[in-house]
DNA sequence: CCTGCTACCTGATGT
DNA sequence: TACATCAGGTAGCAG
């Protein structure tokens, strides 16, 4: 028995799904492709969503860094660049732990998301394969079928403003949550992104919670 | 029965035989092996030559673009780099589109050649594997067994000075060429060399003519 | 030594 | 048909 699951694909690809949410923007996903998640360590962004949804011209010369957030909060750094030689653009540096951490295999989903009411604050999350193909041995903590946000947890989001200063305040950071009409703290996980950076912190914060176990889902 | 064939190693290994014409150096040649032809995409110049003709350490970091003609008054531009890892040097980028236009194989010969009263200016030019192994299907458009310039079709040279500005002034430039004393204007294809370059254009041209069917050779 | 990253390159594919 | 795209490669460097 699955929850909503749903699969956000059918809600990025529908937005005028009436379950569409539209404080969430999809901006695109990506079927990965083994190149995606072997040793390249680069995730090849397709033109026509490089050029509609990211930076012009991958930063032109020198690439530029891209950040998001994870369905724990957890802040991904990636380079964004584009490689003249195959005219494509590329997430590379980081890219790798991202799909470490994450247990990405090719055929899994990548997915980009902008929160409307903090328009310049970008979201990565990820699904796994169709459960057609689902022989997924569940290694160590790693058998979610989703990571995502918004459209892809439609019952399952919440946000609230973010307190300015409260990073550089403090060195346990947390943000207050609304969740199922619920206040609840989340830490900011400062301490260990597998790329840190504790720099670049926007002056308004909007928040989401992404995994959470079905046994939470139905409590 | 063959025309004067004699394949250029003859002369280009003897630099003193009477027929040589001194207004072509030939530089070196070598006899492809089946990586050179193969995936690899990349010609390996062999050491005693690439440091005695090719630029000094194949351009150091970044390697180098190199441009000759060939048979047909194509432009080919090749990188030229020296690989630290195999401590070689190497024509890369280009050369697979070499290799499939000319329908090379392995055993086959490529050659190159400079022009000795326009001294910077550099041909290529290949040789069939001796005849002995002969057995090319022939497809489309592939049954020569030789196309270069001087030395190779030793009856079949020309050059005339090339008139400045005539690229540039002209989209579908012609140069004059002397022919068996009859003047012949022959078409400088910019419009589709598999590498394209329109840009360098020396001062000087001169001009020569490769392919040509035995019929013409005896008409 | 090995790993990750940058910046190249090319063939296959789709349009 | 030519062209654009992108999946799958490479070399070289930095750490």
């Amino acid at each position: 028995m699955e929850p909503i699951q749903s699969s956000s694909h059918f809600y990025l690809e529908n937005p005028q799904n009436p379950v569409f949410d539209d404080e969430w923007e999809p901006l695109f996903q990506k079927p990965l492709t083994p190149s995606d998640v072997g040793k390249l360590n680069r995730l090849v962004i397709p033109k026509n969503h490089a050029e509609k949804y990211f930076p012009l011209g991958g930063g032109d010369s020198g690439g530029l860094l891209m950040s998001f957030e994870d369905e724990s909060c957890k802040r991904w750094s990636f380079r964004y660049s584009y490689w003249n030689s195959s005219q494509s653009y590329v997430l590379t540096k980081g890219w790798s732990r991202y799909v470490k951490e994450k247990k990405l295999h090719a055929g899994d989903i990548v997915l980009f998301q902008r929160h409307r009411p903090d328009f310049g604050r970008l979201f990565i999350g990820w699904n796994r394969r169709s459960a057609a193909a689902e022989e997924d041995g569940g290694s160590a903590g790693g058998n979610e079928r989703w990571g995502t946000w918004g459209l892809g947890h439609p019952y399952l989001e919440a946000h609230v403003p973010y307190q300015p200063g409260c990073l550089h305040a403090d060195g346990n950071p947390k943000r207050l949550l609304r969740l199922f009409g619920v206040d609840v703290e989340c830490q900011l996980d400062v301490s260990e992104p597998s790329t840190p950076e504790s720099s670049s912190v926007s002056s308004q914060c909007y928040f989401i919670v992404g995994i959470i176990t079905d046994s939470l889902l139905y409590a």
